[in-house]
This record gives structure tokens, C-alpha cells and sequence, in this order.
DNA sequence: AGGTCGGCCTGGCAGC
DNA sequence: TGCTGCCAGGCCGACC
């Protein structure tokens, strides 16, 4: 699934190639694709207009067109970016036509293709309603040189949320999804249910620089493909062929050999050592006291009934 | 306000 | 073989 390292993969593979150029037309083919503004609407503000830039703010891809006009897209879990596929693929949702260049003699078809049509398009106008839209969904991105241990002990105090839930949050954590969340996880030795707010100064220290690796490491593997997720060619990324224990359950931990196991944490399947990545200790009454199974007899002089709390 | 959970969506696969 | 039902998960909105 597309997270940061992988729309990062798409949008240096795709900016020379349409970088300059003019839309000829964007054809949203699914209804559904677009959010707040309607597809008419989306073809005819993008349709004719220069592209200047294609840049990317966590996991969205931004067209910058002329005129401050600003199309986001989505990969979500299964959309992926085609360009020039031999045939139009099924599932394309959004086909974008490019001018042709005096050079190429023809134009570049370019298809949004998404099976499970989680993916989305959003056109925004203006370059501070942008800024707005981003702002109010992201938080700094862990490539950014602001994404210190000191932000991300700041961000997560008092929160009792897991941690891996914490970073899938993007408006904490921008850019990583469930599979960079476990990579960098288990390089920080942290339990993905350990409260965000109850790190470690090391550790928080450790997961901004696990998340920064996770993804600079994804982004030099060109992204991981595990079943849908295609470079703009067709190609695979190679990044799971790297993973440590995300999808590993059962196979041993490249550390310690213990099996790594699965789990499931903020409703997402969670893959951890839990030799290397010790469990957090329950917060219970302060006083330990004998287990049911060990205690004496209750009454017996040894074992005066144990303090009820508040 | 912080935290949890269901819905969206469909291909793939296990189980019968 | 063919059917049913479950699972995957990023994000959002509803709910507690």
C-alpha cells in the first residue's frame, strides 16, 4: 500500500515526464474519485492547464498547475499511477491526457487505477487554501530536519494512545503507514502497544530516527510491493524483500531468531519481536501482591487483604 | 477532548 | 467446482 517512500517513488518517476507540460484533459471515469468538488467541475479547472511542478506532502501527490490551482491525489491502499499502459487497465478511475511534445509527436496517457476505488482526488485553489488543507490533515513529515526527538516527545505527552497507532496518526506523524510504522518500531526496540506519552527520552530519540531510516531506506528501494502498488512502468518496488517483521509472523526475528508474531493494534495487523521489542508493563495498583494462583489462604495471617484503591 | 470503532471497497483466499 | 464469508487497511465520521 501506498505510503510516503512509495507516492515519493511515483512522483520522481512521473516529474520529468510531465513537468512543463499542458493537460489536453483529465477524464474522471469514477464518480466517486473526487471529494469536495464535483468531477465536471475537477475536469474542466484542470483540463487545458500547464503543469508546473509535481511535488508530494505525506502521502499525497500534488499537481501544482498554473494559476495556483492544485489537483491532491490519494493512492490510499490500492491506487496506483500508470503512465502509457498498453491497454486502458481495468479499474482505471482518472485517465489524464498530456499534450504532446514537439519531440514525442504524441501525447502521454497517464491512468489513476485504484481496484478497491479508496483513492481520492481533491482539487484546491490557491496556494494558502493549499497550505490550509495540508495543515489541517498533517503533521511534519520524519524526512523533515524539524522531526526531532524533542517534537516528538512534545507531540505525544500525556497521550495514552499506543504508539503505533500515534504514527499512523498523520496528523502527528505524516507519511507513514502500517508497514514503515512496524519497520521503524521494532528499529527502535518499542513495543507498538507501549502508551505514546510513556516513551523513553532514548526512545523518542530512537523511533524519530527508526521512522526517518524506515522511510529514507523505502524511498532507495524505489517502495515495497506486496500486491498492488506498481511503479508509474508497471515495476515492482523492492523494499519487502527488506522487511524485518512487518508481514514475518512465524519467521525469526534478524536479531535475536525469536518468531517474530502478529498482532492486532488500532485495527491494523502488527508484526513485532517481542524479545527485542519488550512488552510495556501494566499500570496496576503500585503495591505488588501475590497472584491468585500463589497467594495464601485468604485470612491466614501472612496475607492481609490486599488495599482496595480509591 | 481523547480514544475507539465501523464503513467504505473489492480481490483473493480459506473452508465447506 | 462453486459458493460463502472473511481479511486486508488509510482515512473519516460517528460515537462513547
Amino acid at each position: 500500500m501506498p505510503e510516503l517512500p512509495e507516492v515519493e517513488t511515483i512522483r520522481r518517476q512521473l516529474e520529468p515526464l510531465v513537468t512543463g507540460r499542458r493537460v489536453t484533459r483529465l477524464d474522471v471515469r469514477d464518480r466517486r474519485w473526487t471529494g469536495s468538488v464535483g468531477p465536471d467541475s475537477v475536469t474542466a479547472t484542470v483540463s487545458g492547464r500547464r503543469i508546473e511542478r509535481l511535488s508530494r506532502r505525506g502521502k499525497y501527490l500534488i499537481w501544482e498547475l498554473e494559476d495556483e490551482v492544485f489537483l491532491l491525489m490519494h493512492l490510499r491502499m490500492t491506487g496506483t499511477l500508470l503512465v502509457d499502459p498498453v491497454a486502458t487497465p481495468a479499474h482505471t478511475r482518472v485517465a489524464i491526457t498530456l499534450q504532446p511534445t514537439p519531440a514525442e509527436g504524441c501525447g502521454r496517457l497517464i491512468a489513476f487505477v485504484d481496484p478497491r476505488r479508496f483513492g481520492t482526488g481533491e482539487l484546491v485553489c490557491g496556494r494558502g487554501a493549499l497550505e490550509t488543507f495540508l495543515d489541517a490533515r498533517l503533521g511534519l513529515e520524519p524526512l523533515d530536519p524539524a522531526f526531532t526527538a524533542a517534537h516528538l516527545r512534545t507531540l505525544a505527552r500525556g497521550r495514552q494512545v499506543p504508539i503505533k497507532a500515534f504514527v499512523l496518526d498523520q496528523r502527528q506523524v505524516a507519511g507513514v503507514g502500517n508497514i514503515y510504522a512496524d519497520e521503524a518500531l521494532f528499529g527502535a526496540r518499542i513495543h507498538p502497544l507501549r502508551p505514546a506519552g510513556r516513551l523513553s527520552a532514548a526512545q523518542y530519540g530512537a523511533l524519530a530516527e527508526a521512522l526517518e531510516q524506515a522511510l529514507r531506506a523505502g524511498i532507495a528501494a524505489r517502495g515495497a510491493t506486496i500486491d498492488d502498488f506498481r511503479h508509474v512502468d508497471g515495476v515492482r518496488g523492492s523494499f519487502q524483500d527488506q522487511f524485518r517483521v512487518h508481514r514475518r509472523a512465524g519467521l525469526p526475528c534478524p536479531d535475536c531468531a525469536t518468531l517474530v508474531v502478529k498482532m492486532v493494534v488500532a485495527g491494523r495487523g502488527t508484526y513485532l519481536c517481542e524479545a527485542c521489542q519488550p512488552r510495556p508493563r501494566l499500570r496496576r495498583a503500585p503495591a505488588a501482591r501475590p497472584s491468585a494462583r500463589t497467594a495464601t489462604p485468604a485470612g491466614s495471617p501472612e496475607s492481609p487483604p490486599p488495599a482496595r484503591r480509591r
